[in-house]
DNA sequence: AAATGTCTCAACCGCACAGAA
DNA sequence: TTTCTGTGCGGTTGAGACATT
């Protein structure tokens, strides 16, 4: 039994959007929130299919995305977290605020992946390439099933069972569990691979904690906070949750000025089941989408 | 200046999963 | 339990930008 395409194909436009089409879906999704991604190109007026829709948005349009390059400490994140979680760019993505899987992976084919290799390291296996022999003959022999690392607590960047991107999604709770939970640097250390020397700190700046800025989502919010570090805290109440600062692009002042922080007022904060910070940019669009609607249309569409 | 090669990243494709019927 | 639908995810593609010859 073949599966349906997600949408009728006929007549469906592919390829790169064009401003309009941006337009449609925005004004849609600001006036309706995040429905029945099917029935949004219809109810929009777009001829694109509902896939393509959700894409768009979830990568491009929508309003807490940072743009532009990784910075040193987002890039060192992501190395860490892909030597232990694997190819999983959504559950990576998920501890990077602001950031999407896509982007994430297309970072890591193009920049870190390069990176890596050029300093020895194998990116899938985060181990230094070009083994000696001995470790070679090692490897044969052992090159039945890897046991999981025990490091799951943090202490290191050492290969994963899962670093295999063929490897099923299904993870066993406990998998799960180390997958889903927080990324908490300890301290720089966390960041440095055990098995992988030439990755340093002289190599990549590290981020102090209190070069950290997390703004405050009441007070704080102000250009000047620039950072888009985020640590996270299970046991952190949810009053200390605070924003963290999105680097509106040029194109995307969906607010208006970047000192007008109105915006703000219609994402909620929660944390999801993670202990992680959660945004919402739809709880409230429903209610604030027409006084959006003015701001909307001063929103640069290239 | 033109031709060619390389790189980047937005978008697409197809599979898997979860939940509803 | 089975089937269907909606959504999420990861891998891949291809057009345009940029670099090199």
């Amino acid at each position: 039994m073949g599966r349906q395409p997600c949408c009728d194909k006929v007549g469906l436009k592919k390829g790169p959007w064009t401003a309009e089409e941006d337009k449609k879906l925005i004004n849609f999704i600001l006036t309706n929130g995040q429905c029945c991604w099917r029935a949004v190109p219809k109810l929009a007026g777009l001829l694109r299919c509902g896939k393509s829709c959700r894409l768009r948005w979830t990568n491009y349009l929508r309003p807490d995305l940072k743009r532009g390059l990784l910075s040193e400490s987002e890039e060192q994140m992501v190395i860490d977290l892909h030597a232990r979680l694997g190819n999983r760019w959504s559950k990576i993505a998920g501890q990077l605020p602001g950031r999407t899987d896509n982007e994430i992976k297309n970072h890591w084919n193009t920049h870190i992946r390069k990176k890596l290799k050029k300093m020895g390291i194998d990116p899938l296996t985060h181990k230094p390439l070009n083994p000696t022999e001995e470790d070679q003959k090692q490897q044969l022999q052992h090159a039945a099933p890897v046991d999981p690392p025990a490091d799951q607590a943090g202490t290191g960047s050492v290969l994963v069972k899962d670093a295999d991107p063929q490897k099923p999604m299904k993870a066993d709770a406990e998998e799960e569990k180390s997958c889903t939970s927080p990324f908490i640097p300890m301290d720089a250390n966390d960041f440095v691979s055990a098995d992988s020397p030439a990755f340093c700190t002289d190599e990549v700046p590290m981020v102090q904690p209190d070069e950290i800025i997390v703004p405050c989502a009441s007070a704080s919010i102000s250009p000047s906070c620039s950072s888009s570090s985020s640590s996270s805290n299970s046991s952190v109440k949810p009053d200390d949750h605070q924003l963290p600062w999105i680097d509106w692009p040029e194109s995307m002042s969906l607010w208006g000025s970047l000192e007008d922080t109105r915006g703000w007022d219609l994402f909620s904060c929660d944390i999801d089941g993670d202990g992680r910070l959660a945004m919402d940019p739809f709880s409230n669009y429903q209610r604030a989408a027409a006084s959006l609607e003015q701001d909307y249309w001063n929103f640069a569409l290239l």
